[in-house]
Order: C-alpha cells, then structure tokens, then sequence
DNA sequence: CCAAAAGTGTTATCGATACACCCATGT
DNA sequence: ACATGGGTGTATCGATAACACTTTTGG
C-alpha cells in the first residue's frame, strides 16, 4: 500500500487526510421515461438562497464498509431495504469539491473543516412504483427525467457522476439484460421491457426479435395473467425469478 | 497541512477521517506465464524478521487525483511513463488494515498513526521487454507467477485486490482485445497473441479461427518481417497501431 | 366499427465453429 | 531427412435481422 520512500519524502505529504464519501446514482423507470433521484439543495447567501440538486450520498462512518454506507444512505433517504446496488468508480479529482459554493455548503452541514473528498460512485436501481419516504429529516428528493440532467448544473462534479453512471448501465445492458428487471414492476409486459431497454440503449428493437431473445433467458417467466384497464387489447404479464436465473456466459467477440 | 485530529472520540462519525490509497495491479506476460509486479516488504518483529510481498501502491498525495497517484506510483516503481492503467474498484473495508502485522509496517513506514484505509484498485499493464528499474530505493519488486497467487499470503487484501483485477481483465479481454497488445512486445507473432489470450481467459482457440478473427480488427498490421533466431519455420510478425484503431462496438447479447 | 396496441413465423444473411494438410526452417 | 511449429480454406451450424398481417379490447 505505501512504499517506503513515501516516507522519506520531505513535504510528508502522507499526513494528508482527504475524506471519503460515496455518491449513489439512483434510477428509476416510470413506463415512459428513466429517472434519476436527485435532492434538494439550499445554500444561504448573502441576502438570498441559491438552490440546485445533488446526488444523495454522505461522507462514510467510522468502521463502516462502502457498500454499507451506500445502503444505509438508501435506507435513510427511502425506508427501503434490498435495494439493487453496484460500485462503478471512483472520483478523487482535488478541484472536485472547490467550488467556494461547495465547500461552503459542506462545512455548514458537516460542522467540519473538510479539504478534499474522495468519492466512491454507487449506481442504485429502484422500482419506482415503490412507495417511498423522500422526505427523510430535512432532505427534499424528487425523480427528474434523466434527460434534463444536461440542462442541469449539479453540485460538485455530480453530473461528472451521473453521466458515468449512465455509461455504466448502458453497457451492461448491453451485455446482459438483468438490470431491467430491478427497475421494472415486479409484474410487467413485453412491452414495457422492450420500452425500457431501447430507453437505455436508445435503440429500436424489432417487437418479435425482442421477444424471442428474452424467453431465452432462465427466469424469465410467462404469467397466466393480463394486464387490467387499458384500453386496447390486455397484454399478457412476465415476471422475472431471480431464484431460476442462470447468470448466462457473456459472449466473446469485439 | 489539514489538521484532521477534529476527535476520533466523540460520537460524530463525520470526523472520522480515512486515508485514501492508491493500489496497481501491474500484470505482465514473458511469453509463456501471466506475471503480477509484487513488492517485497520485511516487517521487524521481535527477535527476527517477517518478509511477504504487497502490491505496489501508495496513500494520495495532497492535490494529487487518483489516477495521477497510480501513474506517480508505477513511474517510481518502473522509470516508465505512459503505462496502461484502468481504475477497476475500490475497497474500503474497515478491518482490511487491521492485521497487527500490517498496522505496524504501515506507521513505521508512514510515522503516521493510521487508522482506516480505503483503496483504489488499478489495474496495470506492462510489455514486459520494457526495461524497467526494479531496485527504486529501497524496494525490491519482481515479477510472480499470476498462478503462484493463490498460495501467497499478501500483504492487507492484496490477494482479494489480485484476485478482483484478475476477473476484469478476464472481462475485458473477453470483450475487446485490445489489453493484450499492452503485454506484448511491439511486434509480436501471432502465436504469441492467440497464447495470451488463451492463458487470459483460460481457453484453448482454434488456430485459423483465432487468426481470421484478429485480423479484422482495425489496427492489426500484418508486417513484411519475420521473427529471427527460431529453429523453425520463421513466423511473422504482427503490430498493433493504435492510432488505426477504430474501437468496436460491442455486441448485445445475452 | 373504429382505434390502438398485442401477438405471432419464416426467410435470408452473417458470424462462429469444426476440422487437416502442406510448408519453411534449422539441425 | 527429420523435427518443429507456421500457414492456410471450406463446409456446417446456429444466431441475428428483416419483415406484415391478424387478433383483441374498449369506446
């Protein structure tokens, strides 16, 4: 981990203490659009407030895991357990918390002096139809459509974060579809799958092609049940059984 | 310096305050085996001394970014600038600096009192014909059997890091190809190419299939020379420019 | 009966796999 | 001449991609 000449050199840049956070990149799908779940930020300034959005995510305690502090910020922001989970990067630009903006903000909320955080980026992946506290303490949480992120200035390098974030999802989707189940109803249509992954991709998947690939995979089961209330002919339900999925082997190719 | 003795008592976990380190897997291939660069490291203790192997890496310099600290790191290491490096995950494990062992080496290393360190892992790749500096100060590095791993005992989580770096260049090869070209000399044989990939992923690839396979890939030059001194029929060479290279899309499938 | 979306199969093309013999070189 | 590894092509199979009409339901 540290080589000894580090030691030796005369500035002792070792003593140099950043603190580590971890930032969570929550997605969610509503039937038409991805979103993203953002908070609530007000800054006192001066006479006025300045108010923009942040990813939820906290500095991690003591003797507390990464994963760990990602689940208990989860936990407290929605009151949901089990929530899917998955470490993609990490940032540790010196200039990422140097905005006088931030740095402001940070030291108000955290009563201490802080000079650089390292943060390790979580994507989380919520079924939206989850019913879910976002009014946790005095923290405000909305879902935005993932596509006003670009017209949005986050705090901190989040959108930096975010947008990695995406590329990760992206790309494992690409590989491998399971992820769309942990943002779908537990009970959904071809459709909305379908809906969904060209979302994501932003592809256009031919309807019956689609449906062939899916039914290959282990676990992902036909109900003997219809969607009720809509307007036009029901359409036929799935579920996806983790217990009977079989993690398939990715494929080689370039 | 930041003074960052805020209390470890008091029960505001905020202030607890881990280091941050920098972790390089640096895998290599001599032609027939899969190599990782380990450190030595001889820890005092009592009467005798106690000597295992550590993976390169260091604590992050003040106003240093993460991937600057791994490049800073292999160049005191190596001499070399411009190695191949790829952050792949980080670990932050409360009880992964608590062996007595390694607390102990890392504050006589450090003369500082250390209490948590969350790492980030990176992997490295290094054309072995490269010739590199392995006697920087005081630390003797060599390279090791990848196979040799498992019946080491490393330093902190060092295998469990191995061992993770492991599994994404599997990832990645299986994906794209484009990592081999970092371990082999410039110009190399298709042989040696299709040894790689096979020792990589654990496979046994078909020679003309292989081949057919490669050559399609933007940036794979045929060249007009042949590899000398072989007590056989001289092979040709092959050379990969990546300035040619065209990243291919990857394939969807599941 | 009209609108809206669901459901369903076949063909063509492409990529992946399996497989065996002759060639060039050094000793 | 022989031993060693290098170099090469074809046929089969399976996966992907393209493509259009009929069915159900609610209003």
């Amino acid at each position: 981990m540290i080589d000894n000449k580090v030691s030796q050199e005369t500035s002792q840049p070792i003593a140099y203490n950043p603190h580590v956070s971890i930032d969570c990149v929550v997605f969610g799908f509503d039937g038409e659009k991805l979103k993203i779940l953002l908070i609530e930020r007000t800054i006192r300034e001066g006479d006025g407030n300045y108010s923009d959005k942040k990813l939820p995510g906290s500095i991690i305690y003591q003797d507390e895991d990464l994963d760990t502090a990602a689940t208990r910020v989860l936990n407290e922001l929605t009151g949901l357990k089990n929530i899917f989970l998955h470490q993609f990067h990490s940032f540790g630009d010196p200039k990422r918390t140097s905005n006088p903006r931030d740095k402001n903000w940070l030291e108000k909320t955290t009563n201490t002096k802080i000079g650089r955080i390292v943060t390790v980026g979580y994507l989380a992946l919520i079924k939206i139809s989850r019913k879910i506290i976002f009014e946790s303490e005095n923290t405000t949480a909305r879902w935005y459509d993932v596509k006003s992120l670009s017209n949005m200035k986050l705090a901190f390098d989040h959108n930096q974060i975010a947008e990695e974030a995406l590329k990760h999802i992206r790309h494992q989707v690409m590989l491998q579809p399971y992820m769309l189940f942990e943002l779908l109803p537990r009970k959904f249509t071809m459709t909305q799958l379908r809906n969904l992954y060209d979302l994501i991709l932003e592809t256009k998947s031919d309807v019956r092609n689609f449906q062939k690939k899916m039914l290959q995979i282990d676990g992902l089961e036909q109900l003997d049940e219809v969607q009720k209330n809509v307007p036009y002919r029901a359409p036929r339900l799935y579920r996806f059984n983790k217990r009977k999925a079989k993690i398939s082997k990715l494929k080689p190719g370039f």
